[in-house]
DNA sequence: GTCTATAGAAAGATAGAC
DNA sequence: GTCTATCTTTCTATAGAC
């Protein structure tokens, strides 16, 4: 896909995300080069170095958008009171949300190591304050006696590795409607926590 | 670490491989250079070649023998009768496992798309294998009506999820014991299968 | 904004001396 | 069995033309 000289760069920005992440996710950052992602896009190597100041940050922004995304969409859920209905509030919209995103989800825990210090504690923050929002719910019901948790932050990471381990194996042509995967995962988590 | 010339074949060559395993836990297997392993080893770069046909077949043998490994241990595991038995024996025999490999776990679920596909195929069958034993237990519960699970399969996906999680936060100056962590798995893993 | 060209470093793997 | 030396390829990133 050659392409000649001309301004695009309101287009280009995008593509060269898009192709990374793509690419990125499909054979991990460190065995995809530069060049092969802007043969993707349908530019020369060089170009890219407009839309990102090098390799490791194009990675950072692709974490980092998805992080946004991550906290803004669980924000946007509507929620029940009880901590039951908050706790199948939160399962579903992860696993939904997580299969609608798999390219960003398997980058943003396979590829943190690839990020300098700095940018791997803005991501790591991120990550943390979104399963603080699983250990809210979890410590809410514990306090109000319809869980039984020995200890919420061992919950919290023993639901979330369950969840997230979904997109692992789900594909849209597979046996399980996605609907029927939530339901069954719910199903699993509540008696999971339940006194 | 500057080696003399000499006879070492016995002992370099699980060096090598002891070396190629902890820097691609630590950095990943395409961010580590041939000339990284030798230099862990004390050896020339090109002294490798004669424990390995190439890099890939290095990270191939690593995969192989943990995949082994993990296999034999399950068939040597003391099990009872009674499935929930068996199934607490697999909880606390794949933590216990798992903690005490931690790099060869780690490599097992992030490398693979580093094997050729003839490799790939060889690991994946003796990942399905071990994970059709927790599956056989499942049934027999299902079967035996001591577990209620909609979707034995899926049981069998989220649970070796949830407990493969635990390398990614243990650690063993952390805040609870080992014995602790498997006590509390347990119990989450029994409430989320039984009737 | 994108191109061609290239600097400069590092990679995997091999050859031949010892 | 290991070393030094090297071939060949590929990489990230930059410079300068258009």
């Amino acid at each position: 896909m050659a392409r000649k000289t001309g301004s695009h760069s309101d287009i280009t920005g995008p593509r060269v995300r898009a192709a990374a992440q793509r690419l990125f996710a499909r054979d991990g950052f460190a065995a995809v080069s530069m060049r092969q992602i802007a043969a993707e896009v349908g530019v020369q190597a060089g170009a890219l170095y407009l839309y990102t100041r090098d390799k490791e940050a194009l990675l950072f922004d692709l974490l980092k958008a998805h992080m946004d995304d991550v906290l803004a969409h669980w924000e946007a859920e509507p929620k029940g009171c009880a901590p039951l209905d908050r706790l199948e509030a939160f399962v579903r919209s992860h696993i939904r949300f997580s299969l609608a995103r798999a390219e960003a989800v398997f980058l943003s825990y396979m590829e943190l190591r690839n990020l300098t210090p700095a940018h791997f504690a803005r991501i790591e923050a991120q990550r943390r304050a979104y399963e603080d929002q699983l250990e809210a719910i979890l410590r809410a019901g514990q306090e109000a006696g319809v869980f039984a948790l020995p200890d919420t932050k061992l919950a919290t990471m023993a639901i979330i590795a369950m969840l997230t381990g979904v997109n692992t194996w789900y594909r849209d042509s597979g046996r399980l409607s996605q609907g029927r995967v939530e339901q069954i995962y719910w199903d699993m988590v509540r008696r999971s926590v339940q006194a």
